[in-house]
DNA sequence: TCAATTTACTAAATCGGTTTAGTGGATTAA
DNA sequence: TTAATCCACTAAACCGATTTAGTAAATTGA
């Protein structure tokens, strides 16, 4: 196991001393001769030298790297976030530290302080919103960090998320112009997170724009961990019941359809259905299902670029950036007769 | 943004030097007073310090990161399993660096030579089977290096994989169970591929087993680029055909899919079909689909493990570790009448 | 009692780079 | 002609830790 070559090895081959073979890695040539550069170009080839990050780091206090923190890197959308992220940043020679948080405040703030330690160049987070005092305080500390997915109190500096407010209106008012007029509304609470609220003034915009009144029995609430407030049968059965179901999570969809086939409802003979985010293979379901498809491939990509110009200037103006998405119209919808 | 407290700082608040709060770090208590433990103690928790690991790194020569080589972190098996590598590196404050191939032998070689210039303690890697030159090269450099899904020659010092033959004789026992002896056997070229080969040979085992001759027509190639060498539906309209078929991987069940959709063959009643790797979502399928389930999560886990013993000591005896699958009996196996 | 050990520390070298402050010699300006 | 400036480099300090060699005091052994 042969010794790596360090910059000194490179000086003396040249003949020059380490500043001059470190100006010329730097390119530094202001003041170099082109013969001095040819010898340490030569000597760098031959002696096959790379520099060593390391070392460069601790001098530099610059790591080349950014911490990524997001609820599972498993997941559909984030696997295709982080690969829009990676993908940019490794042009620039970024390398990614990924943190899962499984939606645990405490782990997130666990996972910040630990990049914070390894000190990364920059953060991009997926915020659950309870460590935003955390958050601010690395931001004064210098660190970049730029959210995406989630949007809380809009305080956000930088931020980048799919147009939720405008997709949530178009996939209303697609169920509308298919003659539903009672539309359920199926949500994670959104009160505190406008990312989702965004997708009810969306979803509350096309109703109103048709005139068509906004009922509050047609909410229903579904909560990551206790499932649904109400069963979906029971909202049903209610009286002048929803001819349509809009669920605003690739889990709640998941959920109802679970308890759909359990309850041999038929989609979309019984009930239409359109979900948010994309299903994987879904072209082979019983009901290929029509959704409002992400780009969270994208979404990484301008996140990345995002940081990276942050971490090049000092303190741009905060910026919001939003990803249009697109409505796959399937067959989980029909034409209300 | 105020400056990080550093070793200096430590030692002289608590009036040492700073080799003695570094012993004390590293827990080397060999001689040090009671009074001076507490000294350190007491100065490191009053100004909350954390060791810079980039200083440590340096010196040690030790980077508390491994890299992770693999085809696309996007999938669902890669996902999976570096979770499972995360999970069982972060709770010993190991880092990732994952890098993404695309298949792409000249992107794998330039990512392992870049994750050996970052100075990684150790490899994870899915290998193409074409770097083994270089993965080689570094071995002997001194980086452990532990594979895992894809075994070439067999050559592979330690390696994790799914036990793919024992695997592929149960779901292929299953299918003859089920009255077939036509069946079909969907796969890449395996030739160089020992994990791929061996799929076969469970495959081949199963059919010796129950009597059944193997015909060589039953074998239909498929290619990532070019898809199937003679189209699945010319196999089921030869003389004879298969009334099962057993498909390798993920991606030749879903173009097998496809195009049995489009001539509209139908799963299970014109062909069974069996898959290799599990499917997400897979209950809500028109025909949800049996397969064989891998348990990437744990290849992940275990590879993590393994790697790190490897990291511990000095060379340990080669191993190869075969992870179990499990049949997922779905519906779409038929009994042959 | 005095040398040999043991104990409890510290000074200084080191890891492999970057950067600042110089240093002579050549060139230009006055 | 002499000071000022420019050119092409280098010596040495520095980044923040670890580690080796060493030192003074306390303890032990004969």
């Amino acid at each position: 196991m042969q010794k790596k070559i360090k910059l000194i090895d490179v000086a003396e081959r040249a003949g020059v001393s380490k500043s001059t073979v470190s100006q010329y890695l730097n390119g530094r040539f202001d003041y170099m001769s082109e013969k001095t550069k040819e010898r340490v170009s030569l000597a760098i080839s031959e002696l096959d030298y790379v520099p060593n990050p390391i070392a460069r780091s601790l001098k530099m206090n610059k790591t080349k790297t950014i911490g990524v923190v997001v609820r599972d890197i498993t997941g559909f959308y984030t696997s295709r976030t982080i690969r829009g992220i990676d993908d940019f940043c490794k042009t620039s020679d970024y390398n990614l530290l990924i943190y899962n948080t499984d939606v645990d405040a405490a782990v997130e703030s666990r996972s910040l302080e630990a990049l914070y330690q390894l000190r990364v160049d920059g953060i991009i987070i997926a915020s659950s919103g309870k460590n935003t005092d955390l958050i601010n305080k690395y931001i004064d500390k210098g660190v970049p960090i730029v959210h995406f997915q989630l949007e809380h109190d809009g305080e956000e500096k930088h931020i980048i998320v799919s147009d939720y407010r405008k997709a949530a209106f178009e996939a209303t008012e697609y169920l509308i112009q298919l003659g539903h007029r009672r539309i359920g509304f199926l949500t994670q609470n959104f009160k505190d997170v406008k990312s989702r609220k965004e997708r009810y003034l969306g979803y509350t915009d096309a109703l109103t724009q048709y005139n068509i009144p906004i009922d509050e029995q047609l909410i229903h609430y579904w909560h990551r961990k206790s499932g649904f407030e109400h069963s979906p049968k029971s909202m049903l059965e209610m009286a002048n019941p929803p001819t349509a179901l809009f669920t605003q999570h690739l889990a709640i969809t998941t959920e109802l359809l679970t308890m759909l086939n359990e309850e041999n409802i038929l989609i979309p003979d019984d009930v239409s259905l359109l979900g948010f985010d994309d299903i994987p293979m879904v072209e082979f379901f019983k009901v290929p299902i029509t959704v409002i498809t992400q780009d969270p491939y994208k979404i990484g990509e301008e996140a990345a670029k995002l940081l990276l110009t942050n971490i090049g200037d000092e303190e741009t103006p905060s910026q919001k950036i939003m990803i249009p998405c697109t409505l796959s119209k399937r067959l989980s919808c029909k034409k209300k007769v």
